[in-house]
DNA sequence: TTTTGAGTTGTTCGA
DNA sequence: GTCGAACAACTCAAA
């Protein structure tokens, strides 16, 4: 008997190391796959355009990999699912876990409107499934370290086994794949499982070993750059966390800079239990006392927000990750705590506000991890930063950017001033000749908002 | 149940 | 210049 089954994919735009792909081959049996990819007009609103160019490169490859048997499909998964295992008599439609509020919501109105077909979730994309990780007593960790030690002990599965040919069915109506947007101005990473695999090996043949030290320097490649590769699952963490494994075995001097990195996988990993948890924590502050804290407004603080979203504050720093953001749809990780504070303790406005900019630009864009990263800075998250952390651009600038490439790479203006010791580039004001042409001047000064941002956390103490 | 130790990522000040 | 303490209590996790 020749069974038809639907492999629906959302973030998980692989073929290797795919339990839900391998599942619905199984189910298939003698007969066919049809992989499909549903644009939903939820996810394609006008914003986040960098993430969703990106988007539509990985499915371009993903379609390329499958020899061109993608079916994509427009509108809403709820009544596009059911449509689709009608017309072809599908017996079952396979899928990942979307474990974030919308994609719980989304499949279990698709599992509702399919009525007697079965919609059959297959893994995450994480490597323990959020909500599995619990305390002795049942409840889920709100601290970090805790729940990072539980995790490696639950220890994950191994990767599942490459799929050989996958019987693809033919000749599935399809609408062509959005072409990909080019902008002159946007330069993203190289999309795809393939890409994601070299960037990996790359990271875990030259960058691993110095990890814990080098990952904070932002003007040295010495990131992963995954992120974007893990959130639409061209990669899944379960792959790295076997191939690490193997690595540290047999070079014990990578163990600490793989520990750190396995650490971050379990920040991510974190997150998004926070989330399954609670997943209202996209918007609403983890700590309900932090929602009493003043905020500035008014047109400065508009003129201000704007000068920080286009990288003009005149601390080299902030600026540099804000046009790096622009330039790339990506910001060192370090830069992001940077900016993060400036916003909010320099500015003083709200997370919510500078998390919306990030979601809007960031190709690696991902609810959990954005929204409660933003969280921490502004001292409203689980296991949050001391309110009184407010970090100093200049010396951000010096410990990490020690010679200026990072600030000169993303702020022209600045190219002809020196770093290192006794260079001005973190903080261009004490030049002797004055400002260079063209870089604005500071729009607060540090240390008087700094004062500012502890007197209003202490208002909201208690 | 009570107690104890710990908690990503910083800065400033004074010795 | 280098170093340790203070910043402020509070919640969480586990013994």
């Amino acid at each position: 008997m020749s069974e038809v089954s639907i492999m629906w994919f959302r973030r998980d735009l692989r073929l290797g190391d795919n339990p839900a792909l391998l599942a619905a081959r199984d189910a298939a049996g003698d007969g066919a796959v049809v992989p499909v990819f549903v644009l939903d007009p939820v996810l394609w609103k006008p914003s986040g355009g960098p993430r969703r160019a990106f988007l539509l490169d990985c499915l371009k490859h993903l379609d390329e990999a499958m020899a061109g048997h993608l079916v994509v499909r427009r509108g809403d998964p709820a009544t596009v699912i059911p449509e689709l295992v009608a017309e072809l008599g599908a017996n079952s439609v396979h899928i990942a876990a979307d474990t974030g509020p919308y994609g719980r919501r989304r499949d279990a109105a698709v599992g509702a409107a399919l009525k007697g077909t079965e919609l059959v979730s297959t893994g995450s994309a994480y490597a323990v499934t959020p909500g599995r990780v619990k305390k002795a007593d049942g409840e889920p960790y709100r601290v970090f370290t805790p729940f990072a030690r539980a995790w490696r002990a639950h220890g994950w599965r191994l990767p599942a086994t490459i799929p050989g040919a996958i019987p693809w069915m033919s000749n599935v109506d399809s609408e062509p794949l959005p072409p990909v947007p080019e902008r002159d101005d946007l330069k993203l990473p190289a999309a795809g499982e393939g890409a994601a695999h070299m960037s990996w090996k790359a990271f875990r043949d030259n960058k691993v070993a110095d990890y814990s030290t080098e990952r904070n320097r932002p003007d040295l490649d010495r990131t992963s750059r995954l992120s974007p590769y893990l959130h639409f699952g061209c990669i899944h963490p379960r792959t790295l966390l076997a191939d690490l494994a193997a690595l540290t075995d047999l070079a014990r001097q990578n163990g600490r800079g793989a520990h750190t990195f396995v650490n971050e996988i379990a920040w991510r990993e974190f997150y998004a239990d926070v989330l399954w948890h609670q997943p209202d924590s996209a918007r609403d502050y983890l700590q309900p006392r932090l929602k009493k804290m003043a905020y500035s407004s008014g047109p400065t603080a508009e003129a201000n927000f704007t000068a920080w979203t286009q990288g003009r504050t005149g601390y080299p720093m902030v600026d540099a990750g804000m046009r790096q953001l622009l330039a790339e749809g990506w910001m060192h990780n370090r830069v992001r705590m940077l900016v993060a504070s400036f916003l909010i303790k320099d500015l003083h406005q709200e997370w919510t506000r500078g998390a919306r900019w990030f979601m809007r630009h960031l190709v690696d864009g991902d609810l959990a991890s954005n929204q409660h990263g933003w969280q921490w800075v502004a001292g409203s998250g689980t296991d949050a930063a001391p309110y009184y952390r407010v970090f100093n651009p200049v010396l951000q600038g010096k410990k990490f950017d020690p010679d200026g490439d990072y600030v000169r790479r993303y702020v022209p203006e600045l190219r002809n001033v020196e770093g290192g010791k006794g260079g001005r580039i973190h903080e261009p004001w004490e030049l002797p000749d004055g400002l260079p042409a063209g870089y604005p001047e500071r729009i607060v000064d540090h240390a008087d908002e700094r004062e500012v941002a502890l007197e209003r956390y202490a208002a909201v103490r208690d």
